[in-house]
DNA sequence: ATGATAGTTGAACAAGTATTCAACTGTTCA
DNA sequence: TGAACAGTTGAATACTTGTTCAACTATCAT
């Protein structure tokens, strides 16, 4: 086996261990799991939604609730709710003309919450 | 009180439940807080770090390791794993040319692969 | 010393994203 | 019917961020 390539930035032949490489590769998720983990955190990963999500943990609010708690305008809560909306973190109720806002899954929020307690016991 | 003032996008004053507003508010985590939990779930929102981390698991890995596994160049992954290191994610100790990388934070790990348990099983 | 390899780093670029703004829908009340 | 308000939405803008590229340091072998 001739490996006389100029050996890129890109390694791909001189690991430096072959056989653990293998064994992790083995042992790894598959792809489109970590891509939704991934996708999951990143709708945690912004500190509106994490302030909205804080919110709702406490009560249902309609949108000019959380525009006036966080002094946003509805506009900006609004998108950000719709994309809690569509990860299928919060649902929504209307009710006249407001629109009422509380979290859905219950495991996501929990695991939410974990993270936020483990964070505030820690400073 | 003269409440005059004409109402633009950001409700303050036409809020529509003061009250529980009000012990929202209260209830609510410190800003800091949030912004840390936030933070740490940015760390987590990328699928490459996502990555990383899931083969962390499984072993001790060098950079060069990592970087075959991932099919990515050697600079990508350093450049990530700079960022699992300023928050303590993962921790690294050199031996000769190599740099060892692996899990630090027991707890912030297991936060993680709840998650990733949780998806898993929800296929 | 010299060359080769592992890894890091800063700048540049490209892609993604949060907020603003303006226009819009739908509901209530007079 | 029409005015007023709650909320949504699309486009534009500003900001953030992941990857690439090139240059650099450090370690090992000859």
């Amino acid at each position: 086996m001739q490996e006389s390539e100029k050996n890129v930035d890109i390694c791909e032949s001189d690991v430096v261990h072959e056989s653990v490489v293998a064994s992790v590769r083995a042992a790894l998720p598959d792809e489109d799991t970590l891509a939704d983990v991934a996708e999951l955190f990143k709708v945690f990963g912004d500190s509106t939604r994490t302030r909205i999500l804080s919110a709702l943990f406490e009560a249902e609010l309609c949108v000019c609730d959380i525009a006036s708690l966080l002094g946003m305008t509805k506009s900006a809560v609004s998108h950000q709710l719709r994309i809690l909306r569509q990860t299928k973190v919060v649902k929504n109720r209307k009710q006249g003309k407001e629109v009422y806002y509380s979290l859905d899954d219950d495991h996501i929020s929990r695991i939410y919450k974990m993270a936020l307690e483990h964070l505030a016991e820690e400073k």
